[in-house]
Order: structure tokens, then sequence, then C-alpha cells
RNA sequence: GGGCGAUUAGCUCAGUUGGUUAGAGCGCUACGUUGACAUCGUAGAGGUCACAGAUUCGAGUUCUGUAUCGCCCA
């Protein structure tokens, strides 16, 4: 067995075991009828490019839940995948068109779709090696895109489906425009921004009553944060109520520049308190006003264009970018003498997610979903428990938005995506929509067919994911096992876009919800606190991380550095402390690989260990605890927690005291070495197991040499890899009190005694002599004395239960009511001793005083809970015998 | 305008049924290469738990309000 390097090397091993798990086929369910499959759906990854640290921290999540529940014996599934990301992807092509001299048009609708194939073929296999980087055990003969073939069929299946249940729809609406995609999208993809503009007072003439052509002007004023698109008014409204306006309603005003006579409506939606309270009505332009135009039967003016350039309705203006025709009509205006004031403003412009243009609300026909039906079976699956999300508190969110919700515009004006499969016929004007693409029209026979030219939306097939992953329209056996999934993990910032949409689809077309638990996890920010983006530059790259520090103490960092739904800054130092917690882990196991090597007897299971020092009752014990604890952790989604409490147990129990002890233990006789040999494997095995879900690959490493080492039939091991060795399970015979008190009480000692060494610079190899007053603990301690001698570097101390006459010379030191005297002629400053007593002293009553304050209110003592009350007396009693015993030393030592 | 979150040691963060003297890592100070690990060990210093009220025998933890920062929705 060749020497292991000193140092762990992940670089070395990470891909090595990667190979192993997959080719080993591990990544698959392994059938267990028994139990209900855990099955999860891996959130796809745009192919738009590489994944970053929030690819990096849900596939780190979902991996500790994977891999947890695969140890626990659950067929586990973990299906993984990519989008294709409709709008962003066609945009990436694009500019790689542009850098080459030519554009799609140019090309054609084939051609384009070609090369954005081949964009999707280069980044998808980076993605899928991307992932296996990070460790994740997916099963990639699993492995769907969304416009694979199958995925393609489910979402032609639900456009139809929803098309023929009058769900989906075709109409005519304002929607968002953005005019450098050159496409609708969706409210979502809408991002709201509050910027600094301004409200522009306008007055209208009004049309004189009774034919009365002169005498003296009448005007109405509004305001407007839009002046551009006063020449596609077609009225200006006030609400009904408001008296200011009485009279004017019915009345005609006149718009200016274009002279468009325009009627004064009364209408409900508009607000009295802004501006004038009387507002421009431009229903082309604006989604409240064409609902205040179709109430008023108002014509619709168009005066910009899907360019966002001026039509030829606007006139002078036409041709003219619609920033250009504001500033250029706002001065015309002002020379007409009618722009009455402009005020500085907060405008909240949309913008596109994508392309970050302002959009333009513009009327088009477009196709949408009826989403009330569907909102309504989704939010009373959280409402009433068929879902839980973790952590509670995004319900709330999720229930706003679903009880507001509205339609969904589902159409884009892109060529890379599932086609829209409607078909339209030139020669009967008929529609027909249609699961299978179709030559010649149902209605009259006759081929002249135009499938509609546009695209869905992306999440119109992503929202599908969970079940169509698995094989949906047809009824495969995949179907019938895994769905519904167990868990949805994704960002908090996609609950809209995708999770609430992935409900309402689940229930209405599988008839129950897709998933019973959906935990959300924050967001990934710099160590600035700030959002990565690419264009701020501040982007980290998981591999560089990686390749930088190991997989395992990114995932590590990941999984630890924040609370469930909290974002979280990744610091250097963090990853750092966890690429040394790997190091860590692989040196102690190498410890006992080479302390125990010419032991046999394997990996004992640790239900059959036999406990035979205290030493051995406390690690069994805490490590108990420990299973324990991770186990219902990890069950409730405390990952943070359960990966901090095995850190604790690992580095602090195990390798700072167990492993310490353990070297004294090793010099006794072969009874002791073999149990102790025992013990340090098995709880190292055990350990390695909890720890495995977040660092699967140091784990896998280790834990295969430890089994290598001292057992070489495999055939005995209790799993071929530590993947798929079982999860610990907890055994309360060991739960052990008292070695936990009696425990406590030697670290306490023993770090006393260290800390005296400290203050008084004794030599770190030099041995003192220690004598202990220690009550009832006489054999207790006398058993431990080896350990004092080792670890404290102490003579081997001298034992009493009472104490006659104290040491005089020396230092005291109380650990709860032990007394160690340390005596060190020579080397004790009796002024310094003192006044380090008076200091204990003095902290020791405060503390008495507050537990006597506390105890004499006669409120605490009737009203706690009496073990609490109980407590606080020993508490005190403790403190009183601490005082008492202090205050004697403190008057011996200054006798002398 | 509505909603959510954060505010705890110099820094980054834990602290989930209210009950020891509020913890960890990093950083800092002192010592250290005793046969796993200097990617380490031993020990130490360091906190008015943002602020003001309320509930309670008892509040970092529950409630109300305020401030600052951040996010989401309209």
């Amino acid at each position: 067995m060749a020497a292991l390097p000193k140092a762990y090397e992940p670089q070395a091993v990470e891909a090595r075991w990667y190979r192993f798990w997959e080719e080993g086929d591990y990544f698959k369910p392994r059938p267990n009828p028994a139990r209900k499959p855990f099955v999860i759906s891996m959130p796809p990854p745009n192919v738009t490019g590489a994944l970053h640290l929030g690819h990096a921290i849900t596939s780190t999540i979902e991996d500790i839940m994977i891999r947890y529940h695969r140890m626990q014996g659950d067929e586990t599934l973990w299906v993984p995948g990519e989008d294709h990301a409709g709008i962003a992807t066609q945009t990436v092509v694009e500019r790689l068109l542009a850098q080459e001299g030519t554009d799609r048009h140019h090309i054609g609708r084939e051609a384009f779709v070609e090369r954005v194939w081949q964009w999707v073929d280069q980044y998808k296999s980076r993605i899928q090696n991307q992932h296996r980087r990070l460790g994740a055990s997916c099963d990639w003969s699993r492995e769907r895109f969304t416009l694979d073939e199958g995925l393609s069929k489910a979402v032609r299946e639900v456009f139809v489906r929803l098309y023929e249940e009058g769900l989906v729809y075709r109409g005519e609406r304002i929607i968002n425009w953005c005019p450098v995609c050159m496409s609708a999208i969706s409210d979502l993809e809408v991002n709201h921004v509050n910027t600094p503009g301004k409200l522009t007072y306008v007055r209208y003439p009004l049309k004189a009553l009774d034919g009365k052509a002169h005498g003296n002007e009448e005007y109405i004023t509004v305001a407007t944060t839009r002046p551009e698109t006063i020449l596609g008014d077609t009225a200006i409204a006030v609400n009904p109520h408001d008296p200011r306006f009485k009279d004017i309603v019915g009345r005609t005003a006149i718009v200016p520049v274009v002279n468009r006579e325009i009627p004064i409506v009364g209408d409900e939606a508009v607000e009295t308190g802004f501006g004038t309270g009387a507002v421009k009505v431009t229903p082309a332009h604006d989604p409240v006003d064409f609902e205040i135009g179709v109430r008023h039967d108002l014509p619709r003016v168009q005066v910009i264009g899907f360019d966002a350039k001026m039509t030829m309705d606007a006139g002078p203006y036409a041709g003219q970018d619609r920033y250009e025709a504001r500033k250029n009509l706002v001065a015309d205006l002002e020379k007409l003498g009618l722009i009455v004031k402009v005020e500085d403003y907060t405008v909240p412009l949309g913008r596109c997610q994508r392309s970050d243009t302002v959009i333009e609300p513009l009327i088009s026909k477009q196709w949408f979903v009826k989403m009330t039906p569907l909102a309504t079976p989704a939010l009373n699956a959280v409402k009433y428990g068929q879902i839980k999300i973790v952590p509670e508190r995004f319900n709330k969110t999720y229930f706003d938005w679903l009880e507001n919700i509205h339609d969904w515009c589902i159409s884009r004006q892109l060529w890379w995506g599932h086609r829209i499969p409607v078909w339209y016929c030139d020669a009967c004007g008929q529609m027909t929509v249609s699961r299978e693409d179709i030559t010649t029209c149902p209605h009259c026979e006759s081929s002249e067919l135009r499938q509609d030219e546009d695209v869905l939306d992306t999440w119109f097939s992503s929202w599908l994911w969970p079940f169509s992953t698995l094989g949906w329209p047809d009824n495969t056996p995949d179907l019938q096992r895994y769905y519904p999934t167990a868990v949805m993990e994704t960002g908090y910032d996609i609950i809209f876009f995708w999770v609430a949409r992935m409900v309402m689809s689940g229930i209405h077309f599988m008839g129950n919800a897709p998933f019973s638990t959906i935990y959300l996890h924050g967001l990934v920010r710099d160590a600035r606190g700030e959002k990565m983006s690419k264009s701020k530059g501040n982007v980290i790259d998981p591999l560089e991380v990686m390749d930088k520090f190991g997989t395992d103490a990114l995932r590590f960092t990941l999984a630890t550095s924040s609370t469930p739904g909290n974002d979280m800054k990744l610091i250097d130092e963090r990853i750092i402390g966890n690429r040394n917690f790997a190091n860590k882990i692989w040196n102690a196991s190498r410890f006992v690989l080479m302390t125990t090597a010419d032991i046999k007897g394997g990996v004992p299971a640790i239900e059959d260990l036999t406990p035979r020092t205290l030493a051995d009752r406390w690690i069994l014990n805490r490590f108990e605890r420990l299973t324990k604890n991770a186990t219902r952790l990890i069950e409730e989604f405390q990952f943070g927690e359960a990966g901090r409490q095995i850190n604790d147990f690992f580095w602090s129990d195990y390798c700072d005291w167990y492993v310490e002890i353990a070297k004294v233990q090793m010099q006794g006789d072969e009874q002791a070495r073999q149990s102790t040999a025992a013990i340090l494997r098995a709880v190292l095995d055990q350990s390695l197991r909890l720890l495995h879900p977040f660092m699967p690959f140091v784990t896998e490493e280790v834990w295969q040499y430890l089994y290598q080492f001292s057992e070489p039939d495999k055939a005995a091991w209790p799993a071929s890899a530590l993947i798929v060795a079982p999860w610990p399970q907890y055994n309360e015979a060991f739960v052990d009190e008292e070695a936990e008190q009696h425990f406590s009480l030697v670290q306490q000692v023993i770090t006393l005694i260290r800390d005296a060494r400290n203050q008084m610079n004794v030599e770190p190899a030099r041995r003192i002599p220690a004598i202990m007053s220690v009550g009832n603990h006489v054999s207790m301690f006398t058993e431990q004395t080896p350990l004092i001698e080792f670890l404290a570097r102490t003579e081997k101390p001298q034992l009493h239960s009472a104490l006659a006459q104290k040491p005089e010379q020396g230092m005291s030191l109380l650990a709860g009511a032990v007394e160690i005297y340390l005596p060190l002629a020579g080397l004790l400053d009796i002024g310094k001793e003192l006044e380090r007593l008076d200091k204990e002293i003095a902290q020791a009553t405060q503390e008495a005083a507050r537990l006597q304050g506390k105890l004499s209110n006669q409120n605490f003592v009737t009203r706690a809970k009496p073990d609490v009350v109980e407590k606080e007396r020993e508490k005190l009693s403790a403190q009183e015998e601490r005082i008492t015993k202090l205050q004697a030393r403190r008057a011996e030592l200054a006798s002398i």
C-alpha cells in the first residue's frame, strides 16, 4: 500500500470517483418497491452559457438530498436536463451572426435554427461536464432538453388541450413589446425600475359649446410622463365622482398639434389624486387606457411602431425615435403656450429583462393562457397542505401572485423555440389548432396553409418539466413510478416564472401536484453583497473555485454559509477554511490508517462496538447525538446547520480529543489496542457517511482506503462504495449522560492546566506535577490520569478525595468542584496569582449575586418550571462553593 | 404605495418549541514542528445581540413601533 500524500489533492481524486460512480450506474435508481421513491427534477439551466454559482448551489443542495436518500435506501432519482431559453439563446447567436457581418433574415429561418443547434450542442456538453465536476449524482441516462422530441410533443399536447378547453386564446391586447428583441414578452419578463423623469402638464383647448367659435378659450389640463403619446390620444378621462369636472364630462377637447377632436369621458379607473385629476387616454399605448378605450368605444391610434419609431399617424414626427419625438413635441407645445408646468417625477419604467430596453406597451395580436382557472387549484394546493413551501414565509409571495394573476402572453416573435401549432388557411380564412403538422385545411381542404410564424415562451415548455421529462404525454413506467416528484429545489427568484406555473400544469394535466415540497434557497452574492452579473464583471466561475480549492470545499461552503431562503456572500476565507476541513479529514484518516495498520478485524459495525474507557463511551455518545441531530436537520431541510454540526463533531470531538486520546490508548495492551482501533475506524467510517452528501469526493476516497487497508475481502464490506453505504442509524444504547459529564470535567481539568502552563510560560516539553482534590470522583480520575499526563503534559497526578493540607507554593485551579494544584515553586508570581484569584472571586461573586437575585424573586420560584428552578439552585450552590474555595486559597497564599 | 428579509465579536455568519456566563470560522495576541495534519496544534483577548416600548418569573429568541440597508410586487 503506497504511502498517502501528506495533503489532500482534490484534482487527483475527483474525476476518478465521478467516473467510477457514473460507470458503475450508481446514479440510477435502485428499485425498492417497499419505499416511496425520492425524486427531484433538476431545474434545467439555460443553454445560453456556462453554469454560475447559482447553479452550483442548486446542484449542491439537490445532490445533498439525493445522496442522503440514496444512502437511506430510498429508490432515488435525480433527472437532469437543460432549457432552450428562447430569447436569450437567439440573442446570443444573433450577436454571433452580426460579428460575421450577417443576420438571421439574411440566412433564413432554417439556417438560423441550424446555427442555434450548433451552439446548443456545444453548451449542453459544457453544462453536463460542469455538473459532473460539481459531483452531481444525477441519472444522465434520463437527461432531457426542452426541445427534445418528447418534450415538444408534450408542449403541443398542452397547447392543443388548453385551446380545446378554452384556456388558450388568441387576442388583440396591449402587450409588452421589446423593440430590441423585436418580440412580445410576458409581464414577468419586465423589470420595473423607478427612474427620475418628468411630469409634464399640458393644456388641451376645449371645443366651444354651441358652436361659439370665439370668445374666451377654455382649456383642460392633463399631466403625462409620456408627452409623445399625446399624438395618439383619443379621449380625456376624469373620475365621474370628481366634482371638479362635473360639468366637463361629455364635452370635446382638441389634441394639440394634430388637432384631433376627442371626447371627455368619465371613468372610475382615473385616480383623482394624480396630476390634475384629468388624464389623457391613449388606448394604443397604455394598458389602463386600453381598458378605458374598450369601455368607451374609443378609436386606437398607434403613433409608435414596433421599432420604437413614430408612425405615419404621428404626423410631423413620423420616423423620429420615440425620445427624440418627445423632446421635439414638448418644444413645439412650449411654443404654442400649452405647457403649464414640468415637474420632476419618479417614473416606474418597464425594462426588458433580457436587453434592458425600455418596454413599449403596444397593441398586438398574441396568444394567451387564461390563468385564473389554473391558478386557483395551485393556490389551494399550498393553502391546504398538499404542497409545503420551505421557508414558509414564501407562501405569502406565492399567494399574492396567484391571487392577482394576469393572463399569460405565450407567443414570441422568435425563431428559436416550439413553433405554435396553429395553421391559417388563405383559402377559407379558417384557423386550425393541431397536435400533428397538417398540409391541407380541414375546413376547405385547400393546401394554402401557413403555420403561425411565432414560437412559444420558453416557460411554456419548462412548466411541464416534472412530468414531461418522465415521458408524458405517454404513460411511461417512469411516469407511473416517479410522478409526483418529492422536492422542487430552486432559487426564490423564480417562484412565479417557474415554480407556481409547474404547480398549475401538474395539477391540471396530471391531476395532482408535481411535488410535495418546495425548497427555496437564497442567492449567491459577491464578497461585497452585490448580485453577480456579467455586466458588473463580478461573476465567479465555479470551475475556477473548484480548480483552486476543490469541489468539496466549494460545496461545503455553499451548503453551510447561510440559512434556508437567505442570500449568502461568497467569501474566499470561508472556502479556504473548508478546503482545510477536507485536508483535516484526509489527515485524520491517514492517522487512523497508519496507527491501526497492523490490526486486523476490519471496520466493525458501530453497533457491535464495546466501549472500554470513558473516552470511548464519550465519543460514541457524541456520535449518536450527532447522528440524531444531523438526520433530523437534513429531513427539515436545514442543510447548513447539519453540515456545521458534522464539521464541529469531526474536528473538535473526533480529531482534537478522541484521536489524541487514542494515541494514549494505543500504547496499552493488545485488547486496548484492538478496541481503540475498532472505535477509531468505526467512528471514522460513520462520520464519513454523514459527511458524504456534503463532501462526496474526499469522503469516498478516504472511505475506500479505510476498507482496502483493513478488509481485503470486498464481499465483507457493508457496500461497494460509500455512495451507497447505509446512512447511520441512531443507536440510543450509546447515549451516555454520565460519560458526557465526566468527560467534560476531564476536559476542563486539561484545558485549565494548559492555560496555567501558558500563563506561567512553562516550556512545552516540561512535565509538571499536579495535585488534585476530586471529591467522590477518585476512581474516575484515577482511570483518566494517563490522559491528563499526555494531554496536559503533567507528571502522574496525585489524586485525593480531599486535601487536609494544600500545597503552599503553587497555582490553584478550579474545574467545577475539582481543585487542581500546580506546585511550581519559583515560577509562581504570588502577586500575580493573588490578582488572578481576586478576578475570579469577583466574577464568581457577581454570578452568585445574579443567581441569588433570581432565586429570591418569588415570581420566578413559583412560576418557572421546577426543573429550571432546581437547576438555578444547583448553579448557585456551585458558585458559592467556588467562592469559598477561591477565598480560602487566597487567604493561604496571602499568608505566606 | 403594498409585502418580505437583514441588523449578534474587527470581518463573514450560526443561534427553529423563550430558560447555563450568547457560539463558530477568519483575523488578532502568546506559545509551539511531542511521529496525522503549519491547509496544523495549545491557550487567550474581543459582544449594551440596531434603537424604543410591550408581554413574561425570565426575551438575541414573541409582539408593536422606529431607523438603516437590501429584495420582490404594483
